[in-house]
RNA sequence: GGCCCGUUGGUCAAGAGGUUAAGACAUCGCCCUUUCACGGCGGAAUCAUGGGUUCAAUUCCCGUACGGGUCACCA
């Protein structure tokens, strides 16, 4: 078989050498020990947990060492592709704050290794494929789906391994190079296979995360370009990564298993291996056991169901840093103040089995990232969340700004700082009292206040509430009216002696409370009738008077 | 089914051939306290299993079970 006759005619177009393509696709120029790294989602329309904790690596390794993170986008299956779903990677990567030095972009492209999109790229696969095809490592294959059915159907009823290899693959890689023309020429259509050799040798590959790992060599002819001359991920992964010099390969486990293909085919080019990082699958607790979290069942697989929660970008972060780093939550004891881009991130500290998405620990998470915001980034961030999920509230706490702001710091500035929020979503409920438009007494009032000791106690309240009093003064005289109703001013009072008291100061606070916030838990009283303003406080207290 | 990966409390996990097997979330109890939250203290709770190797194994090796992945012209 002449074997450059056979890339002449599956190739005709293709001029360009290899060494061309390498020319426009130098070597980096970056400092010793920096990482190049991407991430390559595939434009379906469905971001998910997976692909932001893959991101989140890549972009921790690349910037800690001072290299280049890039999106590609790997768009090689347009069966599979939806309309503006670049779009929706990049808003979202954007959205939780993983930034690009380099690759697509919404109107094309930023850098200098591009096109950042396979299906842009076809010429320049189609160069090493017909280098390929000239060493007599690749040939087309017109086997039809039915074809390879019933040869599949052979081998799974031989119990031998299913796929295109060794003998099951001789008659097309037997084909003269007339048959070919004639297959061609009669419009069949071909795909182009890699030849795989027969061997039952075992690679090495030192995966970054997973250690040594041993696996079967590649036997098979497996697909390197497909029947519309688009390439395979296998092939395209191997030709992107080693031209975009990336120099640590970030994806998730399900790749495991077809690793001895792209080690071949580094090898067979003769190309650097990058570093393979391969993480480990997200789980969800179900019944007894754990599962992989589904894109059908599991809405917190989506990316998108965390921003309607309003959890913020921040505290997914550092969500994912504790998932992905078992030290980081001991690092941020020790820095609690300090920016979760400062922890010294290590590929060698990943967990290896699939970690489960802990809503709990997220929500708690959270609350800590929120409690160490200030008011101002507070207010900031939460109106931007409800700008999109709830205009009414926008509306509301852009009304009311200073209220809005004096409000979040409520128990915040004392040595050990309340922390109410939790998510924007949550925030809008708990907020809520702070204005009249949503204020709704929610609480029961405590059975030991009737209603004639609410109407006497709310009366007596009024007339000596004095709004300048500072916290101090303002408890002595809700003490002074607990004796005056018969309610006992120390807790410990009444517990010992229940019959002597109607109740205790408890009782009092709390039905002040309930008629100040709606709540009988809320946070202090005193500070909330300063953010509320002395004729709120006035107001709510009347209404209950009569 | 073949191949591959994994298995430490409810969850995330540290860990080393000899440890009282860290820590965090959740949970329970107590303390603080005008409620709640915050905080503090304490409790309960873990090395899948069977064989080896060894003076000693949860840690090393082999098998089993269980879970996961993958076996496409999908990524």
């Amino acid at each position: 078989m002449d074997y450059n006759a056979l890339a002449d005619l599956l190739f005709p177009d293709v001029t360009a050498k290899p060494e061309d393509i390498e020319k426009r696709f130098p070597q980096r120029n970056l400092p010793e020990g920096a990482c190049v790294t991407r991430i390559g989602p595939s434009p379906t329309g469905f971001v998910h947990l997976g692909n932001l904790y893959n991101a989140l690596i890549g972009e921790r390794i690349a910037h800690q060492s001072d290299g280049v993170f890039y999106l590609r986008i790997e768009d090689t299956d347009n069966k599979r592709e939806v309309e503006g779903a670049v779009e929706t990677v990049i808003n979202a990567m954007n959205y939780f704050g993983v930034r690009f030095d380099e690759g697509a972009v919404a109107d094309g492209d930023n850098g200098n290794y591009g096109p950042y999109r396979q299906r842009q790229r076809r010429e320049i696969y189609h160069v090493f494929a017909k280098q390929l095809t000239e060493q007599g490592l690749a040939y087309p294959c017109f086997l039809t789906a039915e074809e390879i059915d019933a040869i599949r159907e052979q081998q799974t009823a031989n119990k031998e391994n299913p796929g295109i290899y060794g003998k099951y693959a001789e008659q097309s890689r037997s084909l003269t190079l007339e048959q070919i023309k004639e297959n061609i020429a009669a419009g069949k259509e071909w795909v182009l296979r890699y030849r795989g050799v027969e061997t039952d040798e075992y690679i090495n590959v030192e995966d970054a995360i997973r250690g040594k790992l041993e696996m079967p060599r590649n036997n098979m002819d497996f697909v390197l370009l497909k029947s519309d001359g688009i390439p395979t991920y296998h092939f395209a992964h191997v030709v992107d990564d080693h031209l975009m010099r990336s120099t640590h390969v970030i994806r998730g486990e399900e790749w495991l298993s077809s690793l001895p293909m792209h080690v071949e085919l580094f090898s067979t080019f003769d190309w650097k291996q990058p570093v393979y990082c391969h993480t480990a699958t997200l789980m969800k607790l179900e019944g007894t056991g754990k599962r992989k979290l589904s894109k059908r069942k599991d809405p917190e697989l989506a990316l998108s169901y965390y921003q309607q929660e309003g959890i913020s970008p921040d505290a997914i972060w550092e969500f994912l840093l504790t998932v992905l780093n078992s030290n980081y939550e001991e690092w941020r004891i020790a820095n609690p103040e300090a920016d979760y881009h400062d922890f010294p991130y290590s590929l060698s500290k990943m967990s290896i089995s699939g970690a489960l998405v802990d809503l709990d620990k997220l929500r708690n998470i959270s609350k800590d990232v929120i409690g160490r915001m200030s008011a101002e980034k507070i207010y900031e961030s939460w109106l931007e969340w409800c700008e999109c999920y709830n205009t009414d509230y926008a509306e509301l706490i852009r009304k009311y700004p200073e209220r809005t702001i004096k409000a979040l710091n409520v128990g915040r500035n004392a040595k050990k700082p309340r922390k109410d929020l939790e998510t924007w979503k949550q925030a809008c409920d708990f907020m809520s009292f702070y204005y009249d438009e949503t204020f709704k007494i929610s609480d029961e009032m405590p059975e030991e206040c009737d209603s004639a000791v609410q109407k006497e106690f709310f009366a007596k309240y009024l007339e000596s509430y004095c709004h300048e009093d500072d916290s101090a003064a303002w408890f002595d005289k809700v003490k002074a009216i607990t004796e005056e109703l018969g309610f006992a001013v120390k807790p410990k009072d009444y517990k010992n002696n229940p019959d002597q008291y109607k109740g205790s100061i408890v009782h009092i606070t709390n039905m002040l409370r309930i008629a100040l916030t709606g709540h009988a838990n809320a946070p202090d009283i005193w500070e909330v009738s300063h953010v509320l303003g002395e004729d709120i406080v006035r107001g709510r207290i009347s209404k209950l008077c009569f």
